[in-house]
DNA sequence: CTCGAATGTCTAGCAGTGCTAGAATCGAAG
DNA sequence: CTTCGATTCTAGCACTGCTAGACATTCGAG
């Protein structure tokens, strides 16, 4: 059987390369540039293909959320990981998250703006999502403050990081004090 | 040259109906459901007079937006001023600034989701816009705190309800504990 | 080695989008 | 009543996401 399973990593290489190169795409020209005639030619196939792995650009968009969760996952425990203490952690964490977003504006849309089909905050919630904010909940749950409960603290400063770069890089903020806007909300926020 | 006039009003009250009607119609089946062939059709006229109005569909959304951005103010003003002391006015604001984006979706998508082609924070910003971060900066300047500017402090507590706002009605935090949340809020970034 | 079947891929097309050139129509002034 | 300018419409462009059905390629049985 080791033809099918040829055909088997093929393919699945070939569903990363749609993904990688919606995912490029996006971030060169914007979701807006990945059409799926643009997105065929540049896989160098015809646009069919894709919906014989996606149901549609939605699902696609999904995909990217997903591998970007991962990532981002991965880049706020490196940032808690090289701070010591409570309040340099959540300080740490609180840049990384808008450096990514900052630095990945099309996986940070596809990921909190577009819909890309996938449930939050549920039981059938994908794992990457999940982590993603468990990686959130690891560190700024230990600064939510006496009687306050680490996940509904966790969502309220989330929810706060995430005004911040959706309102700076959609031009609402200008972007210069953002670094004083986050040293404003690690101060008032967190419980030392 | 009353006659000259006449027309003029008529294309004014045109032009309030296709602003109204764009607005309607995004708030019943969501902004993707606005389409120039819709929108002409709803007010009777076609595709083309939209374009004796507005240069395109972004110009549409700013308008609407606009209009929003003028209630948006009255609603955030009503609040604060029907609370007494510093506090209570800034919970009030809060639950006003989200209760606005919850019925008006679409309008607070135009506002702050979609291009709508407006400029903000410079000096050529629309005086509706500025008008909204100032009915904010009232309320919420007097509990900056200590050594805080008032402009960056307004900034990041809008920050932080547009966060919650966006990622509550994108399905992305539950909304059963927004209440919670919003105290929670006002708890620590508010200098009581 | 051949040939039917199954798999995979592509061409061509649908109904929809934002937007516009040029034809048709309307209304006011002479 | 006619003329002419402003206004409005018809028809069309190039694009979108998506899909049916034709085509090619590869596989396994004889």
């Amino acid at each position: 059987m080791s033809v099918q399973e040829r055909k088997e990593r093929e393919r699945a290489g070939r569903e990363r390369l749609i993904v990688a190169t919606a995912r490029e795409l996006a971030e060169q020209q914007g979701w807006d540039a990945v059409t799926t005639r643009r997105l065929a030619e540049r896989i160098e196939y015809s646009q069919p293909v894709l919906y014989s792995h996606f149901r549609g650009k939605r699902e696609i968009i999904g995909a990217v959320a997903l591998e970007g969760a991962g990532e981002m996952a991965a880049a706020v425990r490196a940032a808690a990981c090289s701070a010591d203490g409570p309040r340099a952690r959540v300080t740490a964490l609180a840049r990384a998250y808008l450096d990514f977003a900052e630095r990945n504006p099309a996986v940070y849309d596809a990921m909190f703006q577009l819909d890309g089909g996938l449930a939050f905050a549920k039981e059938e919630t994908p794992e990457p999502l999940k982590d993603a904010f468990a990686a959130l909940l690891e560190s700024l749950g230990e600064v939510a403050g006496d009687g306050v409960h680490p996940g509904l603290f966790t969502e309220t400063f989330w929810a706060a990081l995430h005004g911040l770069a959706t309102l700076t890089r959609a031009r609402r903020l200008p972007p210069e004090d953002t670094e004083r806007r986050v040293e404003l909300l690690v101060d008032r926020l967190a419980m030392v």
